[in-house]
RNA sequence: GCCCUCGUAGCCCAACCGGUAGAGGCAACGGACUCAAAACCCGUCCAGUGUGGGUUCGAAUCCCACCGAGGGCACCA
């Protein structure tokens, strides 16, 4: 009996032998090898040096232990099909993928089972690799990097001594070398910037150490002794964007307390108006540039100057126009001046409400203090809006006013944002508003608000009462007379701030970069030289820091790298004689690896430059004055939109600023993908089950017999709902599950997994490929004739024309799913017409070249049987004859009054009066026109014609 | 509370600068093939675009309000 499947049919048996064939062979012929200008990789260069260029990259994976699941390949398959597009529309592609590999999970997994979390780590790696070449990714091997190679982490600290070798110029708005600091202060150029000389003792007087230190701090790398988040429950400290808005670890869920702890900070603050500006140049999603505009979060106002007994107290504020109803100063808990504003006693009369009970001011603003101070951001939250806060027994003076008003201390006040201090307008303020009320302050308006305003605090419109000089200006003029008159008199001047802190950069981890940093006997730091990098983790008996209780705020970090004791003294000279320094035994945090890795895409390989500059110009380099440069196409997850994404502009403009690279911007083009839903199952109690063990009975679902819900949500462990493409490409193949994944909607698009649509592109694929192979002698079916003599008829030559013209749409704008369709619909043309007797090649080849980059196996298959030596990869896309992209007719739909009436045919090339008498002409047209008094015809060329009548 | 994105057939999705709401797939149904079933092939069905207003000759598309889903921020002075 003959086997009910032919011999030939495309199926996951094929796929299973040709897809490993293809792959192997696209790796001997290194067909996806992307020559540089220079350097290592320069060889086949001439062959595509005329070639316009496409940099595409994603966001690189961390290598975790579970392996891929369908959510990734959604962005690689996409950045790959478009990679394969331009490669065949005639560009030079470097598409690569490397490993973001520093992190927690391998380290905690060391902790548990001793093993050095590179052995882990090199294995997941290798997993991945192999799951990326299994789908088909059109990578340049040569190119994948990982951060945790000694040859790549070389440079990262390097790029940190970048930035401890530099300050910004605020002059020049720009990074320099620190060397030309020392220059120009020694010259007496230039006097020490503010608040780097705590002494004010002038620069030549100052000792040697003293220089340092003012140094030092100009650094855009610098040690801070400043509150920072410690995470006793990791070990560590955190930065802000590591900190949940409910204060806890981003990573792991633990509680953060802010302490005083002495850290490595970057200060990326001196670039919040360049990284503001820039956002501008980019083709991001609106959404992501909005969330670093309100990350960066710049705001205009003016700093006021309150006196006291103890000096002013400086205010920041973007209300600088509400002064007159300042009826209150409040200060953060940990300003500065509280201790030396705080009363000996209580003045007279003050109620008992402002005293918190305590008998002397000192012992309320302590208790006052300590309590905050152990509050996490947390407990502030769940305390609600409640306003608290302790009398200071101390007033300052209002300049506009004249009058004395109280100074509070108060948590809602943040240290972190301003200067810490603020006046208080609760009229035009409600968290003012809502204090005042429950101290029972002074509420004054000095914005009239509308007549119907029933509300509390008023933040809008309106002109200026109460408020002497400013009284009937408008919000805006009351601005600028109000900051006028405070210059004048010495009282405040106009100022921006940021919402954004600097980068707060060291980690007590062992599986990070160790900072190429040691210190002297005095604890100044000095850079490791260059020759010297990169400095090697050590290796360490124990990998964990020292953890703590949630609730210990004072325990002191002890890192893993500190207990290598061999490695952290080192013997070095430095320029004074050799000497015995004292390692710095932090880790750079995890961002650091993935904040330049495209600049290594580009010359992975070089040991003298993290990218040679030429390279960097020839892939990355700017292309007219507007370009802001960079790689061109970067897919990733949204949820990097503050973190990495800012990061990695941070850095690059470092290095632009020092001239390293000439783009001013690292990723020029952003695009998010969406996430992959699956269906997840709870069960009675709440607790999702194994959804792949979940049975479906009619409507409902059935976990081991119970019931369960289903909801959709994104894939992953703790929804128990992983799918993984290995499965997927056992039962389908590779092209059909890339297929698959690109025809489900456009990228940015979140959407459900839904496992029996699979099926849909599983039988595209067998129907193209049942036009192009016999299916049970594997021949090809494609008949060799010439044009001329081709058996094309007319109607399908003009959809091939405007198939193709859509699919190189879709493929330009990253709207995949619309190719599918079209390719799709080209292919049920040809079954309908050439099912029996051979396909003409004048169809056939087109229909495999566009099918190419999104199932390349089976294209490529599909070519060599159709009698190509070579791979289609460099084959150039089939390209549209404008001629006969539209058709000689066309159907145009006749309105009366915007009503569809009727609709005729005409010329596809007829004028509006053409169009018009041919409507005219149609009898359901002639009756509804007829009687009436047409005002206006509108006709649209190629669309429809309408008749205003009335 | 504020901000962003998105609501089109039973489901996933198309629809260019506002111009006849439908390209494609899934599911369903019918047919053909088969001893039968699966697979494959052919065909059919299905919405007036979340709701309510507005602008316009004409609105899925632009504007306003509301509802729903997802995401971000959240005492930022």
């Amino acid at each position: 009996m003959a086997p009910a499947v032919p011999a030939y049919r495309y199926g996951a048996a094929m796929a299973a032998v040709i897809e490993p064939a293809w792959q192997q062979r696209w790796a001997d012929e290194a067909v996806f090898a992307a020559p540089n200008p220079v350097g290592s990789l320069s060889s086949g260069f001439d062959a595509v040096a005329g070639r316009p260029k496409k940099f595409v990259m994603d966001m690189f994976p961390y290598p975790s232990g579970e392996g891929l699941h369908v959510g990734h390949p959604l962005g690689y398959v996409s950045t790959d099909v478009y990679a394969r597009y331009q490669r065949m529309n005639g560009h030079t592609v470097l598409h690569t993928m490397g490993f973001d590999a520093f992190g927690l999970p391998a380290e905690q997994h060391a902790v548990e089972t001793g093993r050095h979390p590179r052995t882990l780590t090199e294995r997941n790696i290798s997993i991945y690799r192999e799951q990326l070449r299994q789908l088909g990714m059109d990578h340049d091997p040569r190119r994948s990097v990982s951060t945790i190679d000694p040859s790549y982490y070389r440079w990262t600290q390097w790029i940190f001594l970048q930035l401890f070798g530099s300050w910004y110029d605020v002059d020049a708005d720009r990074a320099r070398p620190i060397a030309d600091l020392l220059v120009e202060l020694d010259a007496g150029e230039r006097e020490p910037a503010e608040g780097t000389n705590p002494g004010r003792r002038p620069w030549p007087q100052l000792s040697d150490v003293d220089r340092g230190r003012v140094v030092d701090a100009h650094r855009l790398a610098y040690l801070h002794q400043a509150p920072v988040n410690w995470c006793p429950g990791l070990g560590t400290v955190l930065s802000n964007e590591e900190v949940t808005a409910d204060g806890r670890s981003e990573r792991g869920n633990f509680p953060v307390f802010r302490r005083p702890l002495r850290q490595w900070m970057l200060r990326i603050t001196a670039y919040s108006d360049r990284l503001l500006a820039d956002l501008d140049l980019l083709d991001w999603p609106d959404s992501i540039k909005l969330q670093q505009r309100n990350w960066i979060g710049r705001s205009t106002g003016a700093y006021i100057a309150f006196g006291t007994d103890h000096g002013g107290i400086e205010v920041f504020t973007t209300r600088p126009d509400t002064v007159f109803g300042a009826t209150y100063l409040v200060l953060a808990p940990e300003h500065p001046m509280v201790g030396a504003l705080t009363a000996t006693a209580w003045p007279d009369g003050v109620p008992a409400s402002w005293t918190d009970g305590a008998a002397r001011p000192g012992e309320a603003v302590a208790a006052y203090q300590l309590t905050a101070s152990r509050r996490s951001e947390l407990d502030r939250q769940t305390e609600g809006r409640e306003k608290t806060g302790v009398f200071t027994g101390a007033y300052a003076h209002n300049p506009a006013t004249g009058r004395a008003i109280p100074v509070f201390v108060a948590d809602y006040v943040l240290m972190g944002y301003g200067t810490g201090a603020i006046m208080a307008v609760p009229g035009q303020d409600q968290r003012d508003w809502d204090f005042a009320e429950a101290f029972d302050l002074p509420i004054l308006r000095t914005v009239a608000p509308p007549e119907d305003f029933d509300g509390q605090a008023y933040t809008g419109a309106g002109p200026a009462i109460g408020s002497g000089f400013l009284n009937g200006l408008e919000v805006d003029a009351a601005k600028v007379r109000i900051i006028e008159w405070l210059v004048r008199n010495g009282h405040g001047r106009s100022a921006v701030t940021y919402k954004l802190r600097d980068w707060l950069f060291s980690r007590q981890r062992y599986w990070g970069e160790p900072f190429p940093i040691v210190y002297d006997d005095d604890g100044m730091p000095h850079a490791v030289p260059d020759g010297l990098l990169p400095v090697s983790l050590p290796d360490v008996d124990d990998y964990s820091p020292r953890t703590f209780p949630d609730g210990d705020v004072t325990g002191e970090p002890e890192t893993p790298l500190s207990r290598a004791t061999d490695w952290v003294t080192v013997e070095l000279d430095l320029g004074a004689g050799v000497r015995s320094y004292r390692r710095d035994t932090n880790t750079m945090p995890n961002w650091a690896g993935s904040c330049w890795y495209e600049l290594r895409y580009a010359d992975p390989d070089n040991d003298t430059a993290a990218c040679d500059p030429e390279i960097e110009r020839y892939w990355m380099g700017p292309r007219d004055d507007n370009d802001c440069g960079g790689v061109d196409l970067y897919v990733g997850g949204a949820e990097h939109a503050v973190l990495h994404l800012l990061y990695a502009r941070f850095w690059h403009k470092v290095l632009f600023d020092l001239g390293y690279v000439s783009s001013r911007e690292p990723f020029r083009k952003l695009v998010n993908q969406g996430m992959i839903q699956s269906p997840a199952y709870a069960d009675a109690r709440g607790f999702y089950v194994e959804a792949s063990e979940v049975e479906r009975r009619g409507t409902e679902f059935f976990f081991h017999g119970e019931p369960v819900r289903q909801e959709f949500g994104k894939v992953g462990k703790s929804l128990k709902n992983v799918i993984t493409p290995d499965a997927m490409i056992a039962k389908y193949g590779a092209d059909t599950f890339r297929l698959y994944e690109m025809f489900t909607g456009p990228l940015e698009q979140s959407r459900p997994w839904d496992p029996q649509a699979v099926s849909g592109m599983y039988r595209l694929l067998q129907r193209i490929w049942r036009n192009v192979i016999d299916e049970t002698t594997g021949e090809s079916r494609v008949s060799t004739v010439d044009r001329e003599a081709s058996t094309v008829d007319d109607d399908t030559r003009r959809l091939m024309h405007r198939t193709i013209d859509a699919v190189r749409d879709g493929y330009e704008t990253l709207r995949f799913n619309t190719s599918i369709a079209r390719i799709t619909e080209l292919s049920n043309r040809l079954t309908q017409r050439f099912s029996s007797g051979v396909m003409p090649a004048e169809v056939a080849e087109p229909l495999v070249l566009m099918l190419a980059p999104l199932s390349p196996h089976v294209a490529e298959e599909m070519w060599s049987r159709m009698g190509h030596q070579e791979s289609l990869a460099w084959r150039a896309f089939p390209v549209a004859d404008p001629d006969l992209l539209g058709s000689e007719t066309v159907q145009i739909a006749v309105q009366v009054n915007g009503k569809l009436r009727a609709t005729v045919t005409v010329a596809s090339d007829a004028n509006a009066t053409a169009m018009e008498s041919a409507a005219r002409a149609e009898p359901r047209v002639t009756a509804q026109l007829d009687g009436a008094t047409v005002r206006k015809v509108i006709a649209v060329p190629g669309r429809l014609v309408n008749f205003v009548v009335g």
